[in-house]
DNA sequence: AAGTCGGGGGG
DNA sequence: CCCCCAGACTT
């Protein structure tokens, strides 16, 4: 099985940048923002993150405002800010370097048993396993495994299946990837593409649309949400969003109504869903006469410097759209 | 074991 | 609308 699945791999594996060389850094950057995030939707973020912050070090010395700003859009802000916490854990405890090391590797913030794995077995060679959702898909399938996988019991089982599998420390920079890319591109979520797969002759599964088995969803609750977006002398007030919980540490539009407000224009209403609830969002442009004690910054200065999460940038769109405010005078 | 934490692409 | 993605962390 494992040479089918190499020589597959060899012939249809996707060049992506962070394959180009095995440097430990480049390798953790990549799995950290390809966590629960489609590989295409981080390539653009890999390159524009590795010019910026190229080494350890930079990471480590990384301003906290500029960090949040590289990552906006990409979500799950907690990841940049634990790449720092364990650039600057890298420097004063490991010599600049990252551990060399699975076992050292989880014990960094950020990183859990599936990245860990993969640093150590892409970056050292270490013959250890690194099980994400495709590899989970992939024994599921491989084993017909209709037990719910989001259970310990069914993890541990999948594990001890996977470390069997496991071919040295030879092959296992490929061959873990390899389980990844065949999840991605043949062992898909649905209508796999089984005519195509390299181990199609060993697969025991007989409906794999049907796996792997997860839990009923459940709802999601709606928020509604009053957003007044406060303008004055062509300048928008931002607010930091400082309270532990969504989106903390980004910036955001006030909640509360202003004083003395001198004209205002709705805005389109928008939802925006995440992952566990939604915001159903009525937005309001007021002009306010008065930007004194207040945090004001100008269109140019919002787009280039502070992080915004998507979950507002429709309005800023129709802002600029409808050049509510100035914008590159 | 269940919740929290973003965002987007595709059926 | 739904799904889930090269998951980790908190409760």
């Amino acid at each position: 099985m494992i040479r089918e699945l190499l020589s597959w791999y060899d012939v249809n594996k996707r060049e992506l940048p962070f394959r180009k060389d095995k440097d430990p850094y480049r390798i953790w950057i990549s799995e950290i923002m390809a966590q629960q995030t489609r590989i295409e939707a981080m390539l653009p973020y890999y390159d524009r993150f590795i010019k910026k912050y190229p080494d350890v070090k930079s990471l480590a010395n990384a301003d906290d405002e500029e960090l949040h700003k590289m990552w906006q859009g990409l979500g799950y802000y907690s990841r940049c800010r634990n790449l720092k916490k364990s650039a600057i854990e890298c420097m004063e405890r490991y010599d600049g370097k990252l551990p060399g090391s699975k076992e050292e590797l989880v014990k960094l913030p950020g990183i859990g048993p599936y990245t860990a794995g993969a640093i150590a077995s892409i970056a050292y060679d270490e013959n250890v396993s690194a099980i994400d959702g495709n590899v989970i898909r992939v024994f599921s399938r491989l084993y017909d495994i209709h037990e719910d996988v989001t259970l310990s019991s069914t993890k541990k089982k999948i594990e001890k299946l996977v470390n069997e599998s496991l071919p040295g420390s030879e092959y296992i920079s490929d061959y873990n990837q390899a389980l990844m890319e065949l999840g991605a591109l043949i062992c898909i979520p649905q209508n796999p593409r089984c005519d195509k797969c390299p181990l199609q002759n060993e697969c025991e599964a007989k409906d794999p649309s049907s796996l792997p088995v997860t839990p009923p969803k459940k709802g999601r609750p709606c928020l509604e949400k009053q957003i007044f977006i406060w303008v004055c002398d062509e300048k928008i007030h931002l607010k930091k969003r400082e309270e532990k919980g969504l989106l903390h540490g980004l910036y955001g539009f006030d909640e509360t109504k202003p004083e003395n407000i001198i004209k205002e224009i709705r805005l389109n209403p928008y939802s925006h869903i995440f992952s566990h609830v939604t915001w159903k969002m009525d937005a309001k442009v007021v002009y306010v006469d008065s930007c004194v004690d207040t945090c004001f910054y100008t269109l140019d200065q919002i787009v280039e410097k502070y992080a915004i999460p998507s979950a507002f940038k429709p309005f800023l769109d129709e802002i600029i759209d409808r050049k509510l405010v100035k914008y590159k005078p």
